[in-house]
DNA sequence: AGGAGAAACTATAACGTTATAGATTCTTCT
DNA sequence: AGAAGAATCTATAACGTTATAGTTTCTCCT
């Protein structure tokens, strides 16, 4: 329990307490250049003394300085997969600095940009983690001409310039395209994440170009992406498969789409590993428990997370240097 | 593009704007009682018109509220199935109303209470949310006391004098109960979850007190909690059941646990739907699709999220009124 | 006419922090 | 000894908001 006051202590407390006055301690405690040796130790003992801890609205009203690291989240119909991985993982990293993390919601249906005009405008963060990036995001274009802060879980056009963090999508098609095919696959089709989305290209090539140079037979579904509603996806495939019985093998971009696909698979009669081969991505090991056949190759999330937790920290505190990036490369499972 | 400085509209470029004074200005955005109904008029006017936003550091250090829910959230090893959920559906509920939602994380092996603390003694909340709910749970204890807003996904022994949302785990432990005793099963052994937390206590109840008007043996599973890693509970699964023959029905308190057992059954040869009996609770429904024999109850976190937020926002605003609490109960699944 | 009281505004100060300019003391150099 | 300069501190003001205590003007009553 505080000793002085009941109240909490400010830097007009440790003022009070050590003679100093308030801009002194203030100076002292961050480390300024024109105070002693022995005031700054001082200050620094009373304050760690009494639990002294800046106060945020202080700060951020007298510097501009919010502190805060606004993760923009896509919330339409069903989160993804690794939502609450991405974020506890952003929160866990953030959790030692003096940073906060707020979660922006957005329905990408409406307009993305509206929550990052918000927060550019009413200056509500420092820095910004983004979702889902587009070829052309237009929130990026936004943020690189302001030189606001941010950090985007996957690449744009722009990937040179700022920093990311991104699972290669493009190692990950060729990965699951050679699995497929090592598994004796004629015909493969690939299950493709919104073509809107950046990585949605990089798969498509991966996959596209080492099916070519094995002289496998490579298509796309049209008219349905690996995030729609799983019912959804489960009646296309179902579909597809009766219509093109030559098909047999897919590739899938998220476990809920491989579970979708499967379900549907199985509706119209094909066992999967015999009659149809499925390779997919999760971000826990779990596929193969859903059905041993499927293969798969890991994304860990925790570790974007915490990447883009630290590069949206030295955007935000060196400017200056290079911009944090980070492609991992896919693995095969086992 | 605002027309008069390019800097952030405030309170005084109304004040400029209109030739009131500041605290005019500010009244009349509160609708003050003594202020003139046309003067209000045009001050919102204007506000509207350049766009005007309140400075949010500017009302937390003068007023001392934040306009910030903080959700804490435990993050420890794998985290469960429904953050991801929990997480947007909060942030969503949030969206259209003044308030952030900032995510305050904590490793509940060391100590749960250091988070709260920390966002109590440093007023970096307005309310909380809290999880992982337990019975005496000293968090609830010491935010009471302080009469500090916050509301519980999950029940304590206090539940008259809190608000909560509260998925009716004893209910489901009666369902699940039932539906395997329907399906034949004559012992039947409960995946628990960990006995600290309150949620635990209802679901042993539900499913305990079922049974025995039903005659049927039950058993709660020692030293492993569905929240324990997935190779644990697939290892200690495969152990119990060689050692215990004759029990054919598992209840479990999340899909993940489910999952992990039903992997941990088969790896000693039990056939799930013949010699085994399972019945689990998801936030999608997705069971069935992983072992179709799996029966389920589903537990809805969107509405929770919503509810939580709302109830939140109601402490907070509202501290007088009775405590916002409410239970759903558990529904078969089909 | 004088005063009470209501209605509608303004002036001042304060929340906690830090940038800026200025003050004081002490060295050091010629 | 006197001046220049370094080292270390203080005074003031400002960020945007709102609570509190005025002030002014007008109406109404006797």
């Amino acid at each position: 329990m505080p000793s002085r006051t009941d109240k909490k202590p400010t830097l007009r407390t440790i003022s009070e307490l050590s003679g100093l006055a308030v801009p002194t301690v203030s100076r002292a405690l961050n480390d300024a250049p024109d105070i002693g040796q022995d005031t700054k130790a001082r200050v620094r003992e009373i304050a760690s003394r009494i639990g002294y801890v800046p106060n945020r609205a202080g700060v951020r009203l007298r510097t501009g300085k919010t502190n805060v690291i606004s993760l923009v989240l896509g919330t339409d119909n069903e989160v993804t997969d690794h939502t609450g991985q991405l974020v506890s993982s952003i929160a866990r990293t953030l959790r030692d600095t003096r940073y906060h993390m707020i979660v922006t919601p957005y329905s990408p249906e409406k307009d993305p940009m509206i929550p990052v005009r918000y927060i550019v405008e009413t200056g509500s963060a420092d820095a910004l983690i983004l979702n889902r990036i587009e070829v052309a995001d237009p929130r990026i274009d936004y943020l690189m001409k302001r030189s606001f802060p941010f950090v985007t879980y996957g690449r744009s056009k722009w990937r040179e310039q700022h920093p990311y963090f991104d699972f290669d999508n493009g190692s990950f098609g060729r990965i699951a395209a050679v699995e497929l095919a090592r598994r004796g696959c004629q015909h493969i089709t690939l299950l493709s994440p919104p073509i809107e989305q950046n990585y949605a290209h990089d798969m498509t090539f991966g996959a596209r170009s080492a099916l070519e140079e094995l002289g496998i037979t490579f298509e796309i579904l049209q008219g349905i992406s690996g995030d729609d509603p799983g019912e959804e996806i489960q009646a296309y495939v179902a579909q597809y498969l009766t219509e093109h019985t030559q098909c047999d093998g897919l590739i899938c971009p998220s476990t809920t789409a491989a579970i979708a696909a499967v379900v549907g698979a199985e509706r119209v009669n094909r066992v999967i590993g015999t009659d149809l081969h499925v390779f997919g991505k999760e971000a826990i090991p779990f596929l193969r428990h859903f059905r041993p056949a499927i293969g798969a190759a890991r994304e860990d999330v925790r570790q974007a997370g915490e990447f883009l937790a630290k590069a949206a920290i030295q955007a935000i505190e060196q400017p200056g240097l290079p911009p944090r990036q980070n492609l991992v490369g896919a693995v095969l499972e086992d």
